[in-house]
Parts: C-alpha cells; sequence; structure tokens
DNA sequence: CAAGACTGCTCAATCGATGAAGCAGAATTG
DNA sequence: CAATTCTGCTTCATCGATTGAGCAGTCTTG
C-alpha cells in the first residue's frame, strides 16, 4: 500500500530538500508571492511540479497560525430542517468561497448552551468572522466576539452589539395578515380575527410579526382575540399541542391563522389532520416562511418567503465594508402564492 | 472600549506571566492534564480563575499543529434543501461533538469539481476523517485522502476504496414499487408498468433502485416500459421538463410512478399541476424519500424514509472501530404512509 | 543520615509555514 | 575599475501550544 510510505505528509521542507533548495523558497513559490521574493521562473515551475508529484497539501492550521488573518468565516445556525436555513447556509457558503474564505458552518438546534459553546469553538479555531443566525442570545455571542477582537453580524435576528439583517417582519405580517383576513372573508362573507400560532413571545421576529397581524387587524376593523395568540415555540409538536389545548379550551376553532414558521406549520397541519376537528372545511392559512411542498398543499395557504439571496448580500455587504456599528438592515420579503 | 486593549488574544504566556509560573503550567492545566503532570490544585485553580478573567480562548491552530490528531472531523454533503441531508447533517454534528471531535461540513452543490476541492480545503485544515456524502466520485476523494493518510467513509452512496454505509435501495425500491402497483391495481383494477423518474442513471443508489422496481414489476408479473424509464437528473427542473417531453411523445401518461427523492417530486408535483394533465385524477406515487410536507399531500402518495440515525450510528462505529475495509453497511430504510 | 523516591514545577525543542533581513555574485553605471 | 544596483536565493525568528527531560527541594526508608 502506499499509506506506508506516505505516513507523514509532505511538507515544505521535504520539497525543498527534494527540490535542493529552502523551504522559504518553497513557501513562496506555492502561496504565489514568489514573484516579489525574486524566484526564478525556473525555480518555481520545478517546485510547483514536484509539489503536484508528491501530493503535497498545504498544512492550514501551521499557515493560520503564522499570518495574521485565518481567511475562515464561520455561521452559527440553528437548524437545517427547513428550506429557509438551508438556503442561508448554501448561499453563505458560495458567497464566502467566491471571496476566498473558508466557510465553517455549525448547527445548535435552538440550544441557549450549545450556541455559545459553539461560537467559542469558532473563535478557538481563529475565524476572523462570525454569522449568528436566528441566535437565542445574539449580545452574547456579540460580546465574547467583541473580546476577541472578532466581528459579528446578526443574521435573521437581531442583536444590539452588532450589525444585524433581518426581514422586515413587520411588513411581511401585515400584507400576510391581510391576505388571510381577505380570504376568509372571500369565503365566509364575513371578518374575524385569526389565530396566531407558533414563535417565541420574547423573540424579536415573532414581535415584530404579531405587531403586523395587529396594524391588519385594526385596517380591517377586526378586533384582536387576544386568546388567539399563541406564541408556543418553534417545534412542531409545540403547536400540535398548542392547538389541542384550544380545541379543548372552546368550542370553535379559528377559519384562519397565521402560522410563524414551516416548522409550526408542520405541527398544525398534522393536528388539522389528525384530530378530524376540521373535517367540514381546513381553515385559511398563512404562514411566514416558504416550502415547495407547503406551497402544493393547497389554495388556502397563504405564504411569505424571506429573501435569503437578499438578506445574504446585505450580509457580506456589511462585512466588506468593515462596519461595526450596531444597525438593523431590513430586508423586505416576498409575498407569495404558488398554485 | 475593551476592544482596544484586548486588540491582541490572551496567550498561555500572557496567563504565565499573570500567573508568576510557565507557559507550560498553563498549557497543562487548560488542557486537563495538570494532574500527571503534577501541578498543585492551588496553582491549577489560580490559573483556571485568571483565564477565565481574561476571557483566555485556546489557540485551536497552534494546539493542532503541535499534536497528532487534530480532533477535526469533516463531511462533505450534496445540497441542504431536503430533509434528508438535513438531518444527516445534523446527526453528524451531534454524534461528532459527542465524541469530542470538531464538526465541519461543506456543500458542494452536486458539483464534481468543488466537491474535491472541498475534499482538498478538509485535508489541509488536518481532519483526522472525512465522510463524503452522496459524492459524485466517492474514490477520487478517497484516493486524495489516503494518499494525506486520513480515513474516509462513504455515505449514502458507495465507493470502492473506503468502507461504505447505504440505505437497503434494492429492499426500498422494491417494497416502494410493490405498494404503488398494489394501490393503482386497487383504484383502476388493473396491473401497468409504472414511471421511474429521478436521479442519476449512473449512480449506485439510482440503478440499484431501478433494478428493486423491476423486481416488483417482474414479481407483479408487469411487463416494464422501458420507455418510462427516466433517470433524468435530481434537481426539479430535470423532473418537470422530463415529464413534460413525456407528455409530448405519448398520449397516455403513467397512472403510477416512483419518484426518485422529494427534490425530484418537487418537479413532478409542479409539472403535474401547472400543466393540467392530470385533471382528471392525480397518479398514484411512490416516492424514494420523506418529507413532512409530501406527507401530507394526499393518501395517494407512498414515501420510503432512509434511516438516518441508523446510518449515522454505522459510520461512527466504523470510525470507533477503525476499520479501513471497503465493505458496503446496508441500512434499511422504513416504508411509512402518514396520513 | 545517606540513598532513593516523590513533589511541583521549568526549560527547550518541536509542529509547518511565513517573511524580514541578509548575503553572495552578476550586471550596470559614472 | 570602483561603486552601486539588481537578482536569486538562504537564514532565522516567529506564531501558540505541547511534552519529554530535567532540576531543586521535601519526604521516606533502612
Amino acid at each position: 500500500m502506499k499509506r506506508a510510505t506516505q505516513a507523514k505528509r509532505t511538507t515544505i521542507y521535504d520539497l525543498a530538500e527534494l527540490a535542493g533548495t529552502s523551504a522559504s523558497a518553497v513557501s513562496a513559490v506555492l502561496n504565489g508571492n514568489w514573484r516579489k521574493r525574486r524566484i526564478s521562473s525556473q525555480l518555481a515551475e520545478r517546485i510547483t511540479r514536484l509539489a503536484e508529484e508528491q501530493g503535497y497539501a498545504l498544512n492550514m492550521q501551521a499557515s493560520v497560525l503564522r499570518r495574521e488573518r485565518s481567511k475562515i468565516i464561520g455561521m452559527i445556525v440553528p437548524k437545517y430542517d427547513n428550506r429557509y436555513f438551508g438556503s442561508i447556509v448554501e448561499q453563505f457558503e458560495t458567497l464566502a468561497r467566491k471571496r476566498g474564505l473558508f466557510p465553517i458552518v455549525t448547527c445548535t438546534r435552538r440550544d441557549p448552551e450549545l450556541e455559545i459553546e459553539a461560537a467559542r469553538a469558532m473563535l478557538s479555531y481563529q475565524v476572523d468572522c462570525l454569522i449568528a443566525t436566528g441566535a437565542t442570545d445574539p449580545d452574547r455571542i456579540g460580546d465574547l466576539c467583541g473580546a476577541a477582537g472578532v466581528r459579528t453580524v446578526n443574521l435573521d435576528l437581531p442583536g444590539s452589539c452588532a450589525p444585524s439583517v433581518i426581514s422586515d417582519n413587520f411588513g411581511g405580517a401585515l400584507e400576510l395578515t391581510r391576505r388571510v383576513l381577505a380570504n376568509c372573508e372571500k369565503e365566509f362573507g364575513e371578518r374575524f380575527p385569526l389565530l396566531f400560532i407558533g414563535g417565541r413571545g420574547t423573540d424579536h421576529n415573532t414581535s415584530e410579526r404579531i405587531r403586523g397581524f395587529r396594524a391588519a387587524h385594526a385596517e380591517a376593523n377586526v378586533e384582536v382575540d387576544e386568546t388567539l395568540i399563541l406564541p408556543c415555540g418553534y417545534a412542531p409538536e409545540k403547536a400540535e399541542s398548542a392547538m389541542q389545548q384550544l380545541a379543548e379550551g372552546g368550542p370553535a376553532l379559528p377559519r384562519g391563522m397565521f402560522v410563524n414558521s414551516t416548522i409550526s406549520l408542520e405541527g398544525v397541519m398534522r393536528w388539522v389532520r389528525r384530530s378530524g376537528h376540521y373535517a367540514k372545511g381546513v381553515p385559511h392559512l398563512g404562514c411566514f416562511d416558504w416550502d415547495p411542498f407547503v406551497a402544493m398543499l393547497g389554495d388556502h395557504i397563504e405564504m411569505v418567503r424571506q429573501d435569503v439571496p437578499g438578506m445574504l448580500h446585505a450580509v457580506f455587504e456589511i462585512i466588506d465594508s468593515g462596519t461595526a456599528e450596531p444597525k438593523v438592515v431590513h430586508i423586505p420579503p416576498i409575498v407569495e402564492k404558488i398554485g
């Protein structure tokens, strides 16, 4: 097997010996600034060829240790179980690579402890910059990074000690609620308050969406039913049991609702199907977030799709510009309805 | 601002000076083996406290450079746009962390070039082990890693130079096809060949699934229609245009089909809805892969859910055991139908 | 009480890449 | 032809953490 011979990895010292030159020349050639270090092109070529033959691979740990910037950019993300975060991560990796940065992403499963542990780990790996996506406590992360002199950008949920890029939650929720109210009026011939379900009452996005929800009700002259505002968390099970409780409490279930994320919608739909409570007609729904299969579930669902490419462009604009002001950039989401 | 004072990061030398001791004592205390290096617990405590006060963070680059093992484990994954890969990544991170490993994941967007570039990058970062998930060319990655003395495990798609963990594609496809054939017979009172759509004809999974598809037809005494086997790729658009072409070619569209992945299903469903060709009745579907909203699309869809926890346990068992034999482990998928 | 064992540390080399400084020899200039 | 400039390298310190080797003291033991 080749493996035995190649137990040890080839280093610039090995190449230097093989080429009959110095490690510093090899380094200069392989990291591209041999021209300004006045290495002849013959030697450069010889070293390049040897490196290829020997299957040389740079040791990034050594390289980063020596350099001032690591060119590593980190992101923490709550979950990988929906299209929104999935496309955020994919876009992030693409844009990072385009800038010659090495992206490292880690998922914290909405666990506050894991979140800061992950942030600490990223700092240990010398990230130049950290994107905190949907963090429970963005400022805690911001402080950690600040102490290490590392830049942070908050995404999806805003913080107060670093720039943030978020959706226009108020605007999106306002429009989404308007549509659901209108759909209900069209079908039932009357206006009535909707149910708001999903999300955490303490997070900025949820409270802004509730504000939009209220504003749309006010506009339509419908009084909000306070018992129908249920920010029960994001997990499907939470939404499911909130629905169950609601059904047990009162006799009439809402015929229209605002569901705060596809993941909550998963629980709501499950309950709707299992409980049989909506056997005589499905409720009109509005979902803040998009999923292709939800779009196919029927014409009773309106969706708001967050503008992920727009959000990530804003993030990298902030990074490129070097701003550290804790400004919040609002990206308008897209209200769509695919049949 | 604190930032100015803290421009430079605290190192073990700084702590050593503050504690009036040596860097080597600090290192021993902070990496936990101070006991075996006979450091007194008083000193240990003093150093620990100081480290906390100063917000010390280990420099992993330096640490990894010095050690023989990096404790970094890499994974490359084709996409983040479906539940299957999403849960693979999440499970992977969880299990890696449980073992004290640092997971780094990167998405290669089904691009063969990016795939090997990503593998090279991971090697540069000194990963101890690399999981190649759904790789276009697992053996190329295997060779790269082999040359660097790094272990590889193939996941989802098998390779020939490293252990592989994959679903029992034949068995899953056999059962799924059986069910769709049975559903069709129940509704239409007759047996007829199904459509197979999605996936790459060249990949092992797709060809095994086609084999299962054929076996189920044989079992049911139905002759496979060769013009209905369309491994057109994974992207939704590919499936969409394959359906379009099929519709343009012949008059009768299949009333039953096997769709090879949720992502292909996305295209199929889009076409079914847009084209209006199935206005008088939706086709019976079988989908190799699972998605919660697909499960809600109606009772005409059967799904096979790949056993992600089972697969990842197998992966880590291989890693823990240290085997390097290119064996293929088949994990049976779960055939389910959620109403 | 001398020999050995133990305690609690420190010293210095090392991992691999980088780049400032320096040094021969060749080429150019006044 | 001496003085300067240029070319094409090499030497060496450095980044921060790790670890084998070593070294004073103190404690034990026959």
